[in-house]
DNA sequence: ATGGGCATGTAAATCGTTACATGATTCT
DNA sequence: AGAATCATGTAACGATTTACATGCCCAT
């Protein structure tokens, strides 16, 4: 996805460690994106290099000392120039989507055990968003869970109308 | 996604050269996978490697050959296999939702502009389905289309819901 | 003759995950 | 004593895209 904006973006709310963002991307953003330190600490080095970013060593009592980045003018340009363009229309590469395409290669039970299975796993993804709205603390992180429980809402729909009319062929 | 069970499954249906399921995925599968000759060729080289595909090279006049590739027994079964597998949760890692998150870093006159551009977008994407549902000539490509659809559509709805309710902030 | 379709492929670059490596401290 | 948390990072591997490379045929 193109985890420089994810970075800056973060690091334009407050700076930050590498090891904070991991935490941060892991309890708020768990719907947007997992990314992982293989990922997080070669971007902030990218960042650093490039100028986007700063980094303060900040030694501590009892712990290992932290790199806390910041950004820098450029990076704030940067990431103020990326959030004015159109989101990227992106594909919803689903391994759903290909099974059910290949559904031929089933009989009617198997392809109505694979909906079943698919909106099961969507129903406890649901109550998983919903648990998120909950306990959203800004109104970024509501809007995020809103948006994907309404997604979410809407494929349990659809897999319950196929149900339907599927069982009547 | 593994592209190793979009070949096996489109091979399952009819021998073809890696050509072939190319265009085939350019044309009536363009919603769930882009997959480039990049990919193809390197997984039907690998499939036929691994015993799950076998070739068979046919001139042609007045056209460069052929290599057509069918499933094995082996092939056949990997497929089954797969297909009787629960599809695996996927996130939705859209680059919209990032820049929603950090919508803190826009004016609510920025955030209205970003809104009404992703819903512009869904609306096209709305009708390509649409279209797609027209020409489907099978069931599957009909169901595709019709879930591809009713998701973008739910987002547009969503999207007009918090259009009002943020216009009123 | 130029562009498009048919048909094969490879190479480089990018992207990302997983697992590994290290080491101190604090909680149970 | 052992597990979890804090904190840094790298290496190997795998996946994918884009661009490149080749060449024939057909229609305009």
């Amino acid at each position: 996805m193109s985890y420089k904006y994810l970075v800056l973006g973060l690091l334009a709310e407050r700076p930050m460690s590498g090891y904070d963002i991991k935490k941060h991307v892991k309890t708020v953003m768990a719907s947007i994106t997992t990314a992982s330190y293989g990922t997080l600490y070669p971007t902030l080095h990218k960042l650093l290099a490039d100028g986007d970013l700063e980094m303060q060593e900040v030694p501590q009592q009892g712990r290992p000392s932290k790199k806390v980045y910041f950004l820098t003018d450029q990076g704030r340009a940067d990431l103020q120039k990326w959030l004015h363009q159109p989101a990227a229309a992106d594909q919803v590469k689903r391994e759903f989507l290909l099974k059910l395409y290949l559904a031929k290669h089933l009989d009617a039970a198997e392809l109505r055990a694979m909906l079943a299975g698919r909106r099961t796993e969507a129903e406890m993804l649901l109550r998983t968003y919903e648990a998120d709205k909950r306990s959203a603390r800004t109104p970024e992180q509501a809007w995020l869970a809103d948006y994907s429980w309404s997604l979410c809402q809407a494929e349990i729909e659809w897999l319950q109308r196929f149900e339907v009319s599927y069982a009547n062929v």
